[in-house]
DNA sequence: TATGAATGAGCCTTCATTCAT
DNA sequence: TATGAATGAAGGCTCATTCAT
């Protein structure tokens, strides 16, 4: 699986704009970035875009592709502890929220991901395809984690843990939305009311659906 | 406080220009629209936009903040109800369910709002000021009832009723927000896996935390 | 008919656009006119152009339509002499030359028509069908002249006329298609060879159907 | 004159481009052809387009040249024929339609050819020098067929030889045209109003002109 | 107050041509 | 000679906002 060095400078050369245009996203907002800004952040002729990438919103949709990579990495070796699947959940969070803290761009473009695949001509791209196996790999270690947990008593096994899955994943979702705000001082009063830390937030949240979720024999003993 | 012809008819004009625009979101989404259809839906000329709005952003925070307004309302009458605390969480969850499904275009423009406030003239506005009231006010209404519950003991005080009522506020945006998509086709293979209901996900959503949150002789061992 | 002010300054901003981009076509060549060239010849924001015109081509259309228009105007003016068809056709053959000589810009675009419904947009415009309109009207002219000859038997009724008429309108733009190269000194070498005029080029083009499709008796006296 | 390997290469290599824009042409239209295009209907690089080729309106060039070598070498063999001149008139316009029904690329080329020639760079280059004499090649097989028919009584020597040649040139292309679009479906209502084939379009119009620039004598006995 | 014509900055995208390898 | 990645000028079009009437 050696490749050419023209593949590899390919591959740079890809790298390179998708390195841009995340220190874009970051230093300007998804919102107001053009093709002329990446082109100049990486310096590239704009026409260089467009050699590597069929369109702008090919190009989030690449971060997107590479951030759920990142995330599904990061995932995986959560779930390689040796723990409770209960446990292996509360690790996944803690995973989730350090994912996000670090690389708060692949956050922002996973709430954007939903416009790009309104896109048909995208949506049946193969990057797009790669994206969509990796959400639901993601899924799939939320799952494991679930069923591991109802197997070993853990976890309260009167949920479908698929459908559970879904619901920890949007709620999980949600929390870090809103507590990732409160940190980018994207205003919102209701945010300022109280003081708190997106890590303290995320720790109940965690504690809130552990409880939620355990056992009640397991949950006694905690 | 009665109000003349005159403002009648002016806060007549106004509401049309928003009914108008609630339309076409629905039908359009909220990205294809532009001052043209604004005006051609509501019958009114483009410059009468302005008369009423200083800006596109500002029709959908007045949007915005109807929705908000509306939403509380119906928060208001579910905290009525003579239910221990616990039970009007719950009874809160279903309210938001409901008026999202029969408001979706509210719960469009709700995600939309960050990105309108991010406009500094806008985020002094006057409107801006009453939709943050709004959202304040929701979030009172939340930590009402977890205060409730935790006086009458159905809910466990290990937790600050403050940022509880945000952890709730924010898993609950996101699960009904992966719930809704589901509903809205966008593609999204992970919600292809598993067959579930909007309902079905958020009854299970509610039963978590409520599980999560309720205070019984489980948790009071910890 | 009255026309309101409104409508006369809008059909007045529009012919405004046509004169501009007809000068522009006369100066620059039809192939090296941007949207913004016109704009500024217009002295009007590019934008403008946009308000009254679907696209670039279609105001290639509308050149079209007015020199269809005009060309119509002359035939119909040709026919109403009292000559017999044959004369009547040698009249319209003239009237042709001479719009060209005087309005060059419009045979230019003639010449262009044919990629502009390639646009099937643009060919189910208004536009589109009154320039086909004003084609069959032409052709109608033709089709007259060479029926009335037949009548008076100063043309030799073998030929049917609607082909006859095709014949003669298709040869008739050839010929002067090409004398006006010379004119324009568009290099083309055979042209150079034999010294006459598009005048002469055209009388005898004339003469030559004339004698074609004269009847016998009519000829052998010519 | 032996060609080296190298040379004979070399000349296939631009063959096969010239063969492989041929293609396109057919198949796209002269409009949308790209350099990347043709270099992937060639199997070549996009660059060695460029080994070969100024320009891309110096392939278009080329073409005509080719095609216009064809028509000469076709209307070669037609003047061969022992004949009077009006019959070889009429039978190189039956060659003219013959070439132009097997070989419409180069009918759209030709029309193309004006444009080609008014970039300066190109038109002082070997192989627009080429054209030009192709052209008046052409040019002079139709004045050799009227200096004939003049000679030997059976065309009217009452016109200049060249002139008229001009006027036979101009005036078949405009009919070919015309009947070309016909058969090729691009709209054109006057075209629909008739019901006629290239074939009896073209016959009718050799037999107009054929009368016309016939001596009396021999009309008379047509 | 109401209108809608006018504006022009801004955007994405294309493509002929160049040039380092 | 052959390649194809890189270029960047150029182009058509959109649309929020302004302003004269």
């Amino acid at each position: 699986m050696k490749l050419t060095r023209k593949e590899r400078e390919r591959i740079a050369r890809r790298e390179l704009i998708i390195d841009a245009t995340e220190n874009l996203i970051d230093r300007l907002g998804i919102d107001n970035i053009t093709m002329d800004t990446i082109a100049t952040e990486a310096e590239v002729g704009k026409g260089t875009l467009y050699l590597h990438f069929k369109s702008k919103k090919s190009i989030y949709l690449a971060i997107s592709e590479r951030g759920s990579r990142l995330l599904n990495h990061a995932f995986g070796k959560a779930l390689l502890k040796e723990l409770p699947g209960l446990k292996l959940i509360e690790e996944l969070g803690r995973t989730y929220l350090k994912f996000v803290q670090e690389n708060p761009v692949y956050f922002t473009v996973f709430n954007y991901y939903e416009s790009l695949i309104n896109d048909d001509d995208l949506a049946q791209s193969e990057l797009a395809q790669r994206c969509e196996e990796s959400a639901r790999e993601a899924m799939t270690y939320i799952v494991r984690a679930l069923q591991i947990g109802m197997q070993d008593g853990s976890i309260n096994n009167k949920y479908d843990p698929h459908e559970l899955g879904i619901v920890i994943w949007g709620a999980s979702r949600g929390v870090i939305h809103m507590a990732f705000h409160k940190q980018k001082k994207h205003h919102m009063k209701i945010l300022d009311d109280v003081n708190f830390s997106l890590q303290s937030l995320v720790s109940n949240f965690i504690e809130l659906i552990g409880t939620g979720m355990a056992n009640d024999q397991q949950s006694k003993n905690n």
